[in-house]
DNA sequence: GTTTGCGGGCGGA
DNA sequence: TCCGCCCGCAAAC
């Protein structure tokens, strides 16, 4: 987006500025409609083409479900949250379950008596309370040759998987399942034939890769974002593989998600408490650079822009001369207390999702629902949040001069990182991420992020983008964030990324 | 079987 | 009055 969006009188941004979705007359559609976001997130606002066909579907990555909000004309929908595990274990990947809980209330619970696949514990689902303790809500209005779209609350859990990834993984192991159950018969006719071993109806993940049909299951693959399952990355159902299928359902997130977008799960620092604004930066994956590429992103690509999908699509949202900072400092009230001007203002923010509590170390990662009048979420001082914080002044970063600079500007404004991803901070002192982003499609994109970064970062980010402390290692993308050695294994992550890439692909 | 949209109805603020 | 939420229904996939 370009950075006078907000001086052109065509940006549908500027245009979103000025007005609610509740309001009796919507303004004239704009030239430009914006580009559909899978993954709104935070006050925001978009008009849509009334021909963009996922607008027109009021689709969504996160899991919506309708909501009767006795309109007619307003279509209202509320977030569900995700599923996770109870005990939070980790996925040989590292990753953690993400699943998308089901839309249908009946399906839903349906769901939540399965057992996680990986380690046969309980699934929880996880509420949104994004929204002053309440879901987040998306707004839907067709107007015209435009579909206006609002949402309402910043999700406080991380993503689900996205429905695309879940249709496609589900279409993957269909296929999977077919052949499957084809061999075992074809074995019980005709026993003796088919003594290949490759072919004995066992799933492991050579097989599982060298089917090409498996390459195939993305429906469209234009559309193949992060969090969503991708050609390249048929490791959802390698994952899947192994897994009961009974059990499973196909409803692991892939793993493939996980590189990616190795949710970053963690505690706000006390200063998020109180400011109780946007709160940090959105581990929200996929910036809408997926939009931008053609082409299959490779793993690197995926780690790359994980590392950068915090706010990606904040960035795409703000003008580039925003005065992030002293904008946002002062925020106390909840953001449905602002004034309409603030509303205004804020409304465009991308949301700085601020990561859920996922702490494994706590059985119960996420707090209750704040209380009303309370802030939609609160804040989790921990131990880890203390390690995180200084784990963010490591010395990987001195590579970084503006990260040092924001270092420095930290302990002069302890405002929650808004807009400025501390994934960003990650990779700019991660110089394989920058090689990563050299050979990335969407490099170009991703270094103008970089750029902006440098330029515009405001010393928000780090405290609550800390990771929490794990010993475990299951999580090198947390543990980047962590401290140096960390960020040496989340560079063997990377590098193993790579080699899977090269190797297996 | 699940998703999606719609709408009636209830309770709380 | 607004909002969140539950429920049931029907159409579509």
């Amino acid at each position: 987006m370009p950075a006078d969006a907000a001086q052109d009188p065509e940006s549908p941004r500027r245009m979103a500025l000025s007005w609610d979705i509740n309001d009796p007359q919507m303004p004239q559609a704009p030239a430009h409609f914006d580009s559909f976001q899978e993954w709104p997130d935070g006050y925001v606002r978009f008009i849509y083409s009334s021909a963009e066909k996922k607008a027109q579907r009021h689709l969504s990555g996160w899991a919506m479900r309708n909501t009767n909000n006795h309109n007619g004309h307003i279509l209202k929908k509320s977030c569900l949250g995700v599923v996770l595990c109870t005990r939070a274990c980790a996925l040989p990947d590292g990753s953690r379950l993400q699943l998308r809980p089901a839309i249908c209330d009946k399906a839903r619970l349906k769901q939540q008596k399965k057992v996680c696949p990986n380690c046969q514990s309980a699934l929880e689902l996880i509420p949104c309370r994004g929204h002053s303790g309440y879901p987040v809500t998306n707004f839907w209005r067709l107007d015209g040759s435009a579909i206006y779209f609002q949402a309402k609350g910043v999700h406080d859990h991380p993503r689900p998987e996205s429905k695309s990834e879940t249709e496609a993984r589900r279409s993957a192991l269909k296929r999977q399942t077919a052949p499957f159950c084809q061999s075992q018969k074809k074995r019980a006719r005709e026993p003796e034939v088919g003594e290949n071993p490759d072919s004995s109806g066992q799933f492991n993940n050579t097989s599982l890769l060298g089917n090409p049909e498996l390459f195939n299951i993305i429906p469209d693959t234009s559309f193949c974002g992060p969090g969503q399952a991708c050609p390249s990355f048929p490791n959802s159902d390698i994952y899947a593989a192994p897994c009961d299928l009974a059990t499973f359902q196909g409803d692991i997130t892939s793993p493939f998600q996980k590189y990616p977008n190795p949710k970053i799960y963690l505690p706000r620092p006390p200063c998020s408490y109180d400011l109780a604004g946007p709160r940090y930066t959105n581990p929200s994956p996929f910036p809408a650079l997926y939009k931008e590429s053609t082409s299959i992103l490779n793993d690197a690509d995926w780690l790359r822009l994980n590392a950068l999908q915090y706010n990606l699509n904040s960035y795409s949202s703000y003008e580039s001369s925003f005065d992030f900072t002293s904008k946002h400092c002062g925020w106390k009230p909840g953001l449905e207390n602002l004034g309409l001007e603030e509303k205004t203002d804020h409304r465009q923010l991308q949301a700085v999702a601020r990561c859920p509590y996922y702490n494994p170390e706590l059985s119960c990662r996420y707090q209750e629902p704040p209380s009303a009048g309370g802030p939609a979420l609160q804040t989790v001082i921990t131990t880890t949040t203390r390690v995180s914080y200084q784990a963010y002044q490591c010395p990987t970063l001195k590579h970084s001069a503006n990260v040092q600079e924001e270092l420095s500007s930290l302990s002069s404004c302890s405002y929650p990182s808004e807009n400025t991803p501390v994934s960003t901070c990650a990779e700019a002192a991660d110089p394989l991420s920058v090689i990563t982003r050299a050979a990335s499609p969407t490099g170009r994109t991703s270094l103008k992020i970089l750029e902006d970064c440098a330029v515009n970062r405001t010393p928000m980010a780090f405290p609550q983008e800390a990771a929490p402390c794990r010993t475990d290692g299951a999580d090198p993308c947390n543990v980047c964030l962590s401290g140096l050695g960390s960020v040496i294994s989340f560079s063997d992550r990377a590098g193993l990324l790579f080699s899977y890439d090269s190797e297996e692909f």
